[in-house]
DNA sequence: GCCCTAATTGAGAAACTTTCTCAATTGTAT
DNA sequence: ATACAATTGAGAAAGTTTCTCAATTAGGGC
């Protein structure tokens, strides 16, 4: 079928799948296209609905594949809520952090990470050799502080 | 029923349901108290299959419900992992965040919390409005390092 | 451009998780 | 002790995620 959309890197896209030895399915495109577009984290079944207006047909399950494979490849992240988890949104490039606007949805990128330091001196302190951290920012953004 | 388990701070538990106008009932204790002794976190199943031996009978339903109030009480919180999440952790006392050991599940209470000061500089730098935060760290514990 | 092959997909079943309903029970205040 | 509203257990219902397998397809080699 070959490309279907007009994702702007197409092409680094589909290396990053070749790189990895995966195929640069139509699907995966469109699940990747629908949270690029977004602008703001999508649940599955949100991610599903928009992605059957791009490609009409797609199954769940597939949708449920394409995330699990983009997460591999640092496409996606996953958004956790505070109740009700699991919605999704397109990776920031790097370790960074997103800041989830809980008026708009929309989820904007967070450059800094305050952990890098922290990680050390907490482990200095505590002996606890620190591995991984999860953090997540909650706010208003601007256009939505009216 | 009246107290059944000889949690060391009953008369504070108690207190803290009825000022909320709940009862302190025996399933609700035994959540807490298979949370506070496991000093990690658990899976619902876990946490009920544990609730089951102190107080045969519980239903599931119920472990849902006595959950939902504990968090709402601030005794309990969620913990969320990588993949899979909602399991559950005794609420360390005012804001901390958790650290987990990816080796053996403890969740080790932490008492600073970095986004004190970065959330105004953040606020301040883009704009956003930052009105809450979700942090955890995974490590390695000390028992575990070896 | 046309095969070949392994990767991927769609559909539905199956497994699993969470919520709901309602009659029976029970904690608490009086 | 009694009354009442809150809570519970059981099972149904709803919702979510994973699995299975035959059919399809992307990508590499010719
Ligand atoms: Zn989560
Ligand atoms: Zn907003
Ligand atoms: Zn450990
Ligand atoms: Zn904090």
């Amino acid at each position: 079928m070959g490309k279907l959309f007009s994702i702007n890197n197409y092409n680094e896209i589909k290396e990053i799948f070749h790189d990895k030895g995966l195929k640069c399915t139509p699907q995966r495109q469109a699940v990747l296209k629908v949270l690029q577009e977004s602008k703001g984290y999508l649940s599955i079944s949100k991610i599903h609905r928009n992605v059957k207006e791009l490609l009409p047909g797609t199954g769940l399950a597939t949708v449920y594949r394409s995330l699990e494979t983009l997460i591999e490849l640092n496409l996606v992240v996953k958004v956790h809520l505070e109740d009700g988890c699991h919605s999704y949104a397109v990776a920031p490039k790097g370790h960074r952090h997103p800041i989830v606007c809980t008026d708009c949805n929309r989820v904007i990128d967070y450059t800094e990470c305050p952990m890098e330091d922290l990680s050390k001196k907490l482990t200095k302190d505590t002996g606890i050799l620190i591995q991984n951290h999860f953090l997540q920012l909650f706010g208003t953004c601007k256009q939505c502080q009216t």
